[in-house]
DNA sequence: ATCAACCTAATTGTCGACAATCAAGGTTTT
DNA sequence: AAAACCTTGATTGTCGACAATTAGGTTGAT
């Protein structure tokens, strides 16, 4: 019931948008395959002018990558492309840190503070399960996201880089985390928060998400060594 | 004969998206002004089908504003949002800076030098002939950014933020500049990249940014004051 | 046997027509 | 006279068919 509100949205190509998106970013499609247009528009019961429309779209959020005359594949994302989102996170993010000192409520404040408290019982009670640890991640950052109030650094983040990150992680279930060490971080930044203290939460932000970079380089740099033995 | 290769990308859905982007930057369709699908369709020569595959793209990038069943508006561009987009550019910029330090060439370097004495002698000639200028330094900004050699820092900056920026000054020709100033930082900003100083080079990027920033919002202000007096 | 040219099948790009929706003006009812 | 309800005109959304282009396999020549 209330499904039949969200999933109509008005009409048929935004739908079609929305739910290619969810599958895309979900690992539905698999990365690099290729997308008929004639068999995913009879799949959706569409033509294959909605569906034009809605890859259009999908492709300007870096979705898909679409060659003319040829076809349209679902995008993959290798390590070097995510180290870049991650280098754009750590500025966007870090200035995200900063505004939302200036913006945020004091109520979404105590939000965020129950957040983590959750977090840390559940990284005591299931000791490294890292997939509840990683939506947590993304939650905390949305919410200081949002808070930053500027509508136009939201809407990169939250709709263009962080579906990205999202399919990554899909991709890439074997991705490492550090639960422990990124639950301090998140500690110590909401404490700049709490402080309003937009310089530091900036530092902290910026710290934070280097780090996890620092995470995926190191990945590469291991795989590197073990294709150059081969 | 470069025209007929350049202007003719592949498809007719990709030369209309070219073609609109430029057209609505340039403010050749006023902001706000409502686009008939039909009138447009039969004005370039094409079928509604590929105009509205280019109009998707275009709304991607913000530079029109769709509601469905009712119509398409080239998008205004409000002081405020532009507020909004130097902040996101002061922390992306910033960044470009930082990274361009660490991989730009040379040959890039002196090109950069080149491009400032231009700028000053322009300067000192024209006294405050800002357009020149604007245009100069959009240049000096577009070279540190593709000198940062980070894809999506680049395309995030060039092809969404930077489209949105001209199109405001288009918009607003009116739009105050500080010439000299500007130069100055630039200056500065080139030295420390000469010095490969990253941190430095992020800094003065930002507050140049910033400083471009607060010229808008005191304008603001003053349009505030003058419509209160009213 | 190898390479080039050609042909065919399949996919994408484009078009014109039809259906669905909205905005505006006029009509009727209270 | 004001408000609610059609009705109509125009615009957008969707569809199925056709045209253009590509990829792969086949044929032919060197």
């Amino acid at each position: 019931m209330n499904q039949s509100i969200e999933t109509k949205e008005q009409t048929k190509s935004e739908n079609l948008t929305a739910q290619l998106i969810e599958a895309i970013v979900s690992g539905e499609y698999s990365p690099g395959s290729k997308i008929s247009e004639t068999e995913l528009a009879r799949f959706f019961n569409v033509s294959r002018g909605p569906l034009r429309e809605a890859m259009m779209r999908i492709e300007a959020l870096n979705l898909v990558e679409r060659i003319p005359h040829v076809g349209t594949r679902v995008a993959t994302l290798s390590p070097e492309k995510l180290i870049e989102i991650y280098a754009v996170r750590e500025a966007l993010e870090g200035m995200a840190a900063n505004l939302a000192c200036k913006n945020i409520t004091d109520q979404e404040i105590a939000g965020l503070e129950m957040l983590l408290e959750q977090h840390q019982e559940h990284i005591e009670q299931v000791d490294g399960a890292s997939y509840f640890h990683q939506q947590g991640d993304f939650d905390f950052h949305y919410q200081i996201i949002k808070a930053s109030r500027n509508s136009k650094l939201i809407s990169l983040l939250c709709d263009e880089l962080y579906h990205l990150l999202r399919m990554y992680r899909y991709q890439s279930p074997s991705t490492q985390s550090r639960p422990t060490h990124a639950l301090n971080e998140h500690f110590q930044l909401l404490t700049a928060i709490k402080e309003r203290d937009a310089e530091l939460a900036e530092m902290l932000m910026r710290r934070h998400i280097k780090r996890s970079r620092e995470l995926i380089e190191n990945q590469l740099i291991e795989e590197g060594k073990t294709n150059d033995a081969e």
